[in-house]
DNA sequence: CCACCTTTTTTGATATATCAATTTTTATTT
DNA sequence: AAATAAAAATTGATATATCAAAAAAGGTGG
């Protein structure tokens, strides 16, 4: 993800600390964010760290309840639901652009990435998340356009949450070079079926996690269409 | 677009006056947006200012350049072409959903808006876009994917500036129908292919005023993947 | 006349101070 | 003891002041 190396400012730095923290699940849902806490930690004034909370809320990653507080996202089953079902849709559109326009140093990026990818052992964990953003992130940058691949960069960061692949490591890891090969092959169908593949292999291991580890987070009944969260 | 009615504070104020004005093509890519006009304009001081650029910043509706201005997003005609793509594969994908679960209260505010339109008088003009937006909004709804539906909507509010169908009303307006019935009928691949032909259609209008009235704000040459426009 | 450097001005970013809403606590009443 | 109302404390939103970067203007040497 290359950012604009505008990484000085410090309202940049806070956005992209407390993102990862987010993203990485150090911080728990519905945990507050205290601006007194936040400007003493980065050593700055309000203005930055309102800044940077005020990026996380767009992107969703934190829910802004207006003069009372700032907090990590809650996110319903509902929401969940949702993000998988539109990951699908965009990441099928993405392969299917891409299996036929991916060029030979695309193809190469992703098999690097590929390439890094190691077994199931608990330390690697977080390399491997994140080398599975970046492997998704190429993919879409293949379809050749950017806008989808904002639209699921975005999505991945919310996801990410969730996405605890521990155990789904090496049938991943099958499925990312399959992948690769029907791409190279141009074969449209075939890509489209591997990432298919993928995407319900990572949705029942985030179900399975959600479901065992942290039940009581979830909130299952009633709730259907309660309107935007922001 | 039901917002959660805290338009009291003066940065949604501020957020949603700038945002109208430059979905509805009030103000020229490239205009700068200067905090001091604002806050003067506005009557506040320049935190509301900032944090309302800041969000409209992420809606991709400005740009800015660090410790140098803000300014009216410039789009390349890359970039509007990678929003048409997605607007299409986004706009199947609620369509499908929604011609599957449509319920009558559903169908029945789809109805009411399509009953407002008008012909092609000039002065309906902005009203016609606008009741357009909404007709779309309540389409993705019916998806019964919020997320899909947020997409969608920050799509179209970047799209809206170069949706003139002004003279596309007519046919819009019985592509719609069209769409009703077959969503009523709960016919997928018909209801597919009417959004389809809207999609197409509007996406002529759109080239159409581009390549006629505004063909020197475009640059054609070169530019393909120029990264990110954060 | 043009290129390059210096100075001035403009403009946003950040820091600090004040204000207003919200939440929590505590006292009072039934 | 529970419910309610008033008071205090917490917290974010806004206003003002200061700082630093970037752009523009002006001047100097080629």
């Amino acid at each position: 993800m290359p950012q604009k190396t505008n990484l000085r400012a410090s309202k940049d730095q806070i956005y992209a600390t407390l993102r990862s923290e987010i993203i990485l699940g150090h911080r728990k849902p519905g945990e507050r964010m205290a601006i007194a806490d936040l400007k003493a930690r980065f050593g700055t004034s309000v203005t930055p760290v309102r800044d940077a909370l005020q990026m996380l809320n767009q992107e969703g990653l934190i829910t802004i309840k207006p003069r009372s507080g700032y907090f990590i996202t809650q996110t319903t089953l509902k929401a969940l639901r949702d993000m998988l079902e539109l990951r699908e849709i965009l990441e099928v559109a993405a392969v299917e652009r891409a299996a036929e326009t991916i060029t030979d140093a695309q193809l190469a990026a992703l098999k690097k990435v590929h390439a890094g990818y190691t077994g199931d052992d608990d330390q690697a964990y977080t390399r491997y998340t994140d080398e599975n953003r970046r492997f998704h992130y190429l993919l879409a940058q293949a379809s050749g356009n950017q806008e989808l691949a904002a639209a699921l960069r975005g999505l991945h960061d919310r996801l990410a949450r969730f996405m605890v692949i521990r155990h789904a490591g090496k049938s991943l890891e099958a499925i990312h070079a399959r992948l690769i090969d029907r791409l190279q092959a141009h074969d449209v169908s075939g890509a489209r079926n591997a990432i298919l593949d993928e995407v319900m292999e990572s949705r029942r291991a985030i179900m399975d996690r959600i479901m065992r580890e942290e039940a009581a987070y979830w909130h299952v009944g009633a709730g259907g269409d309660s309107g935007d969260q922001k």
